[in-house]
DNA sequence: CCTTTTATTGCAAATCGTTTGCAACAAGAT
DNA sequence: ATCTTGTTGCAAACGATTTGCAATAAAAGG
């Protein structure tokens, strides 16, 4: 069984709700899409194994999952008002994403804490959490002709 | 004549194109509603001066300024997907907003190009734009109890 | 000035991504 | 096997933004 179902089905226990064929689907659908598919591009990957599934179901599922925080959802597309999902918790990872083939690298650099920590001291704030996103070219895309 | 005025008749000189009454009222819009207003709302405020004006050239002229780089726009509101607009160009500064109040904080890090710089040598990508945004509590809703 | 050209507008309708109400269904407890 | 109620499919509503098009009005040229 899948780590994700395994997670769901322990909140399952302690929350109450059910585990149905279309969650596990879902499920299923977010461990084999680790880019960071749309709700229609989930809907169409589970929709191979049950094409009675409805796209309203996948966005209420994967709010659900946001709302217990096993997946997050973020505006990696500028000039697109649509959500990518994250297989991922909230956990801090950032993204890069290149403005010619789309392709979304993930990366992580402690010296964000710092970046925090300062902009807490200087403003009195409190930061609760963090998105950082780098726009440019990818390796591939710098070697080849414009 | 205001700055975004000024800075627009250039444009339209070198360009070619026309300054209408339209075009001014959402330019002077822009610079009152410093904070990051919607569309909505920079239509709201030129409608105060011209009742006709409409929606849909609000944003045209906002989608032609941004593409001048003359302001920009961002997904400030997570669970929001409505663009707001920054009377000021994407140069670097980021966003702090309270998940309480919604406040906006705006600010600057030079540390950024660091975080960047380290990025580009580790993952050989060029990096041409960043986005830094955190969430958490202002000062006001800190002390403010739950 | 007046005429002409064509960029820009207002309007209504279309589009995109997402959410919601509700009756039918099915998980899983009894 | 039955019952309860959480979950689904469907269709319709929704919010934000964009688009096609005929009417309007800048500004250039006479
Ligand atoms: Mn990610
Ligand atoms: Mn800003
Ligand atoms: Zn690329
Ligand atoms: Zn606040």
């Amino acid at each position: 069984m899948s780590n994700l179902v395994q997670e769901v089905n322990l909140r399952l226990q302690s929350d109450g709700g059910r585990m149905t064929t279309q969650r596990r689907l879902i499920l299923q659908a977010l461990e084999r899409l680790s880019d960071h598919p749309t709700a229609e591009e989930i809907h169409a990957l589970v929709r191979k194994s049950d094409p009675s599934i409805n796209l309203s179901t996948v966005y209420r599922t994967l709010r659900w999952l946001e709302s217990l925080d096993l997946i997050s959802s973020h505006h990696l597309d500028q000039n697109k008002h649509q959500d990518r999902f994250d297989p991922v918790s909230a956990t801090d990872h950032f993204h890069f994403r290149c403005e010619k083939c789309g392709t979304i690298i993930e990366f992580n650099d402690p010296a964000v804490d710092d970046l925090v920590a300062s902009f807490e001291a200087r403003h009195n704030c409190q930061v609760k959490g963090a998105t950082l996103m780098f726009y440019g070219l990818c390796p591939d895309c710098q070697s080849k002709k414009d």
